[in-house]
DNA sequence: GTCTATAGCTGGATAGAC
DNA sequence: GTCTATCCAGCTATAGAC
């Protein structure tokens, strides 16, 4: 149908735009995008980008969202195997993740930053963040239902911490070694030894089962 | 002397135009910091901010270096008391740092991400930066030695986690919740936690524990 | 849906007078 | 050390023609 035609290539526009505006962003910074060099990089006047954005904030918004949609996308195939083996579901979504974002660092920055004041997420954007939260409460609940970790982990404060280890391999590698090859990082090599220590703190209490820990540990820390 | 006061005012005008900086930055986005801007707010004309600074990048610079020296300046107090013990030297230090930082946005993110494409810190600037860390360092390794912690606590593995677990809480805090008062935060409240993460990682193995005469010995031992 | 034209600004940096 | 003047450019956003 022609409405489907017209609508997929008013689509194709707005991703062009903004592939485009994480590449100036990547050159000029994310609070100096400029919106007249992306129009000039796509091939059109800027005004035109007024049909597709209504403004720069918009603009970010998008982007934003759109990092979040990713990377819960990401997630996808690991949630399907927290029911066999949840911290082994934790550790391969954390590791593609880390992959994801150390890739994409423009868009980790304006998830995990604030770099662009007067821009803040809408709900809209943020709604895929929350449910990338719940994944993770998700797959620690099944850690603790399993007996592999302590109630504990599925607490606030647990997913907090998680959230505080990703950001920070992330934050880390991205400011002091930013175009290291994916895993070979100073940081993102020890992302795994960070949540081994974070299982460790929440083991299960003795009696309460399993130690995925050890097992899990010793089995995929590298030297 | 004359030559020391026109030194003084000199320099006067130097911390002006950085504080003025932060200001901006603040408002408008480390990238996309003005120096016009700047330039008009203290009033003077663009053209004579370069008697001062040979160009953007050189304020960014400086104030990477200021708030790195900052944040070295925060840990003296804490430092001295690492011979006496050292796990609460390094508590009290974690707990002063992310107090500073979540206060001083600005610096956290010029420090700890790379929001202004083609500024990378000189090695001068760098400077306290690696000083920053021998301290971390040296209270790990003192903690160590104390039998507090295992040895692996003070190894390349043991830093890159502990600054891992301090960029993560700042991140975190200041992208989620950059308003919150200090020690309040969603994430800052646990940053104790994670930090007690940490030690259980690296707590001693059976029989490595604490020696108190050769703690005591260490006390002893003038810095 | 794209354009031209325009409003009303802004920018970093240099030359050279005083 | 501060200025004016200047270079030469940039910007977001809107109005309205086609």
């Amino acid at each position: 149908m022609r409405q489907d035609r017209r609508l997929r290539r008013r689509n194709e526009t707005v991703q062009e735009i903004l592939d485009t505006a994480i590449e100036v962003m990547a050159e000029e910074g994310v609070a100096a995008l400029s919106l007249a060099e992306v129009a000039r990089r796509i091939g059109i006047r800027p005004p035109s980008l007024y049909q597709y954005f209504p403004s720069k904030i918009a603009i970010y918004d998008a982007l934003f969202e759109r990092g979040m949609r990713r990377s819960v996308e990401i997630l996808a195939p690991y949630r399907a195997t927290i029911a066999d083996d949840p911290c082994g579901a934790i550790a391969a979504g954390q590791e593609a993740t880390i992959a994801w974002m150390t890739a994409n660092p423009v868009l980790a920055q304006l998830m995990y930053w604030r770099p662009a004041p007067g821009f803040e997420p809408s709900p809209q954007a943020f709604e895929p963040a929350v449910q990338q939260l719940e994944i993770l409460r998700e797959a620690l609940q099944a850690a603790v239902d399993a007996g592999q970790l302590a109630p504990a982990a599925a607490s606030e404060e647990g997913l907090a911490l998680y959230t505080v280890l990703i950001s920070g391999v992330i934050s880390q590698q991205l400011s002091n070694e930013p175009s290291a090859p994916p895993g070979q990082g100073r940081f993102t090599r020890y992302a795994r030894t960070a949540l081994d220590m974070f299982f460790r703190y929440y083991a299960p209490e003795e009696g309460e089962t399993d130690d995925p820990i050890l097992r899990r540990s010793r089995a995929a820390t590298p030297d």
